[in-house]
DNA sequence: GCCAACGTTGGC
DNA sequence: GCCAACGTTGGC
């Protein structure tokens, strides 16, 4: 069992979309970074801890918990020419690019930046590194912990 | 809209 | 393999 950290922007699939989809689970579609990837691929197990995270948006932070609930498959949008996240080098009998299906289970109060980076047990969170950019992250069970304590706790 | 930080590309 | 140029991410 494994912990994550997923972004998504709120305008594409928020944490309320995803809690409404059938079986609150969506596609995670448009992961164009090798590491990430490599995460999905390599690291994720159906039953993995996601915290649900909203960026690029007017509040950034955790927005709500969820779970990896498939393992790595290709991503269709890849292969839409329409898409946004088409990749033309990408040959459909050597897929370059994996998603996992994610379901939420809950939306917790938004916890911001502000907050998470005043959190001490969360000094070392790889999202709140200078500079990170990375849409899949792992997250340390002793992060996971302080981030549902932190869910848990009235705001402040 | 700005811009720091980072990943990717491509010429050499 | 180096590295400059370029594109993207994402908070502010």
């Amino acid at each position: 069992m494994r912990y994550w950290l997923m972004k998504s922007e709120p305008d594409e699939v928020s944490i309320d979309d995803a809690l409404a989809a059938p079986a609150a689970t969506v596609a995670w579609t448009g992961v164009r970074n090798y590491q990430a990837r490599n995460f999905m691929r390599d690291g994720m197990s159906i039953g993995d801890g996601v915290l649900f995270y909203h960026s690029s948006c007017a509040e950034p932070g955790v927005a709500g918990i969820a779970e990896v609930a498939s393992t790595a498959y290709p991503d269709p949008t890849q292969f839409l020419p329409e898409s946004p996240y088409h990749d033309p080098a990408s040959r459909p009998e050597q897929p370059r690019w994996l998603l996992v299906d994610v379901k939420a289970s809950a939306k917790t109060r938004l916890i911001s930046l502000p907050e998470l980076r005043a959190c001490p047990a969360l000094a070392d969170m790889v999202i709140l590194r200078k500079g990170n950019r990375l849409s899949v992250t792992p997250v340390t069970p002793t992060e996971w912990q302080a981030v549902l304590e932190l869910a848990a706790n009235p705001a402040g």
